[in-house]
DNA sequence: GATGAATGAGTATTCATTCAT
DNA sequence: TATGAATGAATACTCATTCAT
């Protein structure tokens, strides 16, 4: 017999799925994914947890959902950027606020990250979806910017190369702080990347 | 009452002992820490559950020594490459043998360094061992570069922004093959990259 | 994090707890703490084994709730004698009655009393609550005496030597059945010193 | 195939097993028969775990002799006063040396005697050495005393209801002190019940 | 005799999932 | 829908005993 999940209609059941995905993306935040259990979610969601059954297949299930928000947290901020730029001579003028709101994104996310990240490894979905992430982002960018006119024939390349440079950069910066790096220098060795990697003159 | 561990003399013990870390190495990296049993561990090394902890004080003490090993693969042949360059001159032309070393490696690794990687967000001694690993890495070639006259004051900044370009690239390269990505030409761009950031003229 | 244990509320919870701790009372009676294992208990108690850490901590925590109806079962029948004494005349005449309830509440409990008893030397929970036990004992039936006026200054130590004395007989009479005693004349032997060390002439 | 144990015969072979006997007994004091691993036997003994089972059939074996040992130690003392009395007015006298002789043999044999009493519900071999060690103690008590012409009829139940006091209060006096007792009028109390119980007056 | 490495059965405890109410 | 009690498979670790050397 097919499990069935319910699809919440009502506007309660609604409020009670997002509950608990709220309640595990705070949980996995904080203890990761295998040290949260169902009962903690649940307590938290201040469901029963028989009825966590109810909206989800399994544990994994609120794992989806809780990846597909982040997903949603990472990307729109950077497009919102993205679009906003209507001209060529903008672009250099908008990295330093990229790398700010990336920055952000990825401060305010960082542990959720971490906790999805980790199952990368053994888990194929999660993995496809954090390569789904960076298709999305890489291409929707690429395409912009090759439509303002600012990147070429070598353009997926330099933007996707960017945006790992960023990355790599945001999770040094909310994470390992090291005692012997400036963090300011290096955010400014970073900008001059980018812009040279957009085949920009410094500012 | 403290626990003993076997410190093992004898070639015959030294072996098993080996025969259990490459166990645990292997699953390890296929499954990753939390989903290898013990058990499997001594299926894997072909002996019993028991003497595993005769080597070992617990599951976590095997995950150490499988880390220790991970390290030292890792920083070895960068170490190596960086101690025979003997001029100036001769940086420019190392880097993109410098980036086939850290490709190699990480390719060699890359699945240990997952499973690794999987674990600092929950704990703290793996992370930890991380954060030393980079700091001996960035430390040890910013010294030999400003020794060699190549970099200056804010070295360890450009050499730590180098291995976190490499090593994301690295990771990039050995996991995410995008279709729409060609990397040699991304290949490229890093060389660029890197030789800019060290302060060189392109070749 | 705080690990939480049920507190049943419903009849059928209630009652199941009750049943597990039947079943430990039981299997520590028959073959001690130590080798009852909680498989072994569950399922005396006809529940799976995940149940009982529902209602308990730990095993240790059955033996907690075991040793405290075994406390129970041993204070109450004494109380009830003591306290039904109300002049200093029936003190002796109650002697013999006293006696034989001991001796039979020894013999409804000797199994777990031996069980408990055995993990005194390495259980200091367990020690503290028989020294507290002896405590309750020897000071409500001395402040009682004093009351009546059957004893004065060396009360307690009288009483607490009465109490030992009519254990140890217990013991012997329920467990250690020497064939070369005439354990009625034993029991007069003790009917009389417990006599003598109250201040009171033989009956 | 039977299982063969060496009987030492070599004045080495003796020693080494007498010190796993010794090493047994003090761990047995320590922290009990079944928290001493057989491991930590061989090492305090100084010999390897292998050895041990050269000498011994099992684990229970090592506590057979230990047992013995704790007997021989429990029985000598008494004995030798026993046997020193020469004539019926002395009685009197040695009864409070009898009972510190007790009170020493107790105190220094506390750890083991509760360790070895431990085992008595679930050990039968354990419980009968015990009950054994009262037989011999009573009927060589008792023979003695009607010898002497100190008691006559009821002589059995006397000396088993003496040494039974005896007991019950070195136990009390080397373990439980409670703080409302006064130690030493117990101690007199307990030194009048025996001269009463040998048909004595009180000195 | 002696060693100590090796064995593997045994045990408390956790947790995703189910189900009676 | 909702509850939360109940299930039972899974797992790290111990230790008496054996055995190759």
């Amino acid at each position: 017999m097919a499990k069935t999940v319910r699809e919440p209609r009502q506007v309660r059941s609604i409020e009670k799925k997002n509950r608990i995905i709220r309640a595990g993306y705070e949980l996995f935040s904080e203890i990761g994914y295998h040290n949260a259990n169902t009962a903690m979610i649940a307590k938290r969601a201040a469901v029963s947890t028989g009825i966590v059954y109810g909206y989800f297949r399994d544990k994994k299930d609120i794992l989806r959902e809780v990846t597909a928000i982040y997903m949603e947290r990472i990307t729109r901020p950077v497009f919102e950027v993205i679009n906003a730029i209507s001209s060529p001579d903008e672009v250099c003028n908008k990295i330093p606020e990229i790398v700010e709101i990336v920055l952000k994104a990825h401060k305010d996310n960082a542990k959720i990250h971490e906790a999805l990240h980790a199952l990368t490894p053994t888990d194929p979905e999660i993995n496809s979806a954090f390569i789904r992430l960076e298709d999305e982002i890489t291409l929707k960018i690429a395409a912009r910017l090759k439509e303002l006119g600012v990147l070429s024939s070598d353009a997926n390349e330099r933007v996707h190369f960017a945006m790992d440079i960023l990355q790599s950069f945001a999770h040094e910066y909310v994470y390992d702080h090291h005692e012997y790096i400036d963090y300011d220098k290096l955010k400014e060795l970073v900008r001059q990347t980018l812009t040279a990697l957009m085949g920009l003159r410094h500012s």
